[in-house]
DNA sequence: TGTACATCAGTGAACGCGCGTTCACTGATGTAC
DNA sequence: TGTACATCAGTGAACGCGCGTTCACTGATGTAC
């Protein structure tokens, strides 16, 4: 969002410009998916001549990476704003939800150029993983925020001796867990509303989301005020 | 799997060559995705002449929806099949699960292709829907079949009024939800090791999937067999 | 304030490429008598 | 069994298209004196 110090006239205008070519790239990929961004289609869209979008990016890998790059730093932010609002000390996992969803659905080929399918012959920059785990981690501090809602399970333990991913993050086992498993059950969700596999079934997935949300919470506050907590069934 | 009888040696000879088509496509989407296919390519790969295939399809088109069905009917069988194995009257979640982790990683590119982004500027045929409704119905079969394992929900009211995607399946909406529940939890699990979001995280994919079946087993034989049933945690 | 020069945004032509698709054709295979 | 004909798989040339990218260039903008 904000120009990193542009001094020069010119550099603001070279910014200005870039921005305005990633926008109508985003267009482009939310109309006809991210395999298909054209530097020229762009170009005659900004009324340009083709080679002219070379003066601002080297071609076209530099122009997708950068906006895989800038789709990892939105979601981060807007994680990061979403804590803040909170003005908790750690985030509400319930709000970042909510702002996972708003997020995704806003932009769904934005979604999908982060966790998709991944676009044949290519590989985002090494510098997102930073993002992604800083993302991961916001997740982690929520998860660590909830109380404690069941004993251990045998992946904890594995979880307990594989947490490179978690970098130094210092929740316990049953917390990974937790936020492995609120990310891959939302993913589940978003993606496959985001792909259209929803329409036409008849349900809210607005309420399956809130549902699923609620089993994540479960033994928290939220869970424990919406009804029973689960009990096992009898054999 | 079975030709549809192929009388004449010609029209044998058609249905064969069609097949292998259909195999060389399936290796380019292997490779390059599905949106990369090109129909030029595959005859080259073959050792034909780019339009020798306009004998065998009308187009593009038409070799991708050929494509798709086939992927749905492949995912149809291998769920009958499995179902048949059991010799049990309904199917066993478990071995369900089981045989869709296997079906999906065997090809992630088939798996996307029914799951994944959708390909721009194309939609499913409509006969694919009957398939897909087939392949719920025996998630359904193996949910019902599950023993009771938690109070009923709002979700759950919610879905008893809309239920047109499960057919005139007798599904009581408990079972409903858990079969939605089934499919977009494995789905998000699935999808994100496909598409290589877990590599380099450091933990095992196939215990972490594991972990996630026995908790929608639980209550089930499996899930009370491998510990104890959660509990809600103490306020 | 005015002139001389450097910077740099943008153009138009051109490159080679691969795509889907059509068309008129050749030549082999199968069929009818 | 042999000939005449029809069917149909596959070819090669051609169509128009859009792609990414290069190159030498024009012309406007900014800078230095």
């Amino acid at each position: 969002m904000v120009d990193q110090d542009p001094k020069t006239p010119r550099e603001r205008y070279r910014a200005q410009v870039r921005e305005e070519i990633k926008e109508h790239a985003w267009e482009q990929i939310a109309t006809a998916g991210a395999t298909a961004l054209s530097l020229n289609a762009i170009a005659k869209q900004m009324g340009l001549s083709g080679p002219a979008l070379y003066r601002y990016f080297a071609g076209r890998d530099e122009l997708i990476t950068e906006l895989i790059r800038d789709a990892y730093r939105s979601l981060a932010d807007t994680f990061r704003a979403t804590t803040a609002a909170s003005g908790t000390a750690s985030p509400d996992l319930t709000a970042l939800a909510h702002a996972l969803r708003d997020w995704a659905l806003a932009d769904p080929h934005r979604y999908f150029l982060i966790y998709g399918t991944p676009i044949p012959g290519y590989h985002a920059p090494d510098d997102t993983t930073a993002i992604a785990a800083e993302i991961m981690a916001t997740l982690l501090d929520a998860c660590a925020a909830l109380p404690d809602y069941a004993p251990p399970v045998p992946f904890d333990a594995h979880l307990a001796e594989h947490r490179q991913w978690a970098g130094d993050h210092p929740a316990p086992p049953a917390v990974l867990h937790r936020a492995l498993t609120v990310w891959t059950r939302l993913h589940g969700l978003l993606s496959l509303e985001a792909a259209g596999q929803f329409t036409g079934m008849g349900f809210d997935p607005a309420r399956f989301y809130e549902a699923e949300l609620h089993d994540l919470l479960r033994g928290g506050p939220v869970g424990a005020a919406d009804g029973k907590p689960r009990s096992a069934a009898a054999g």
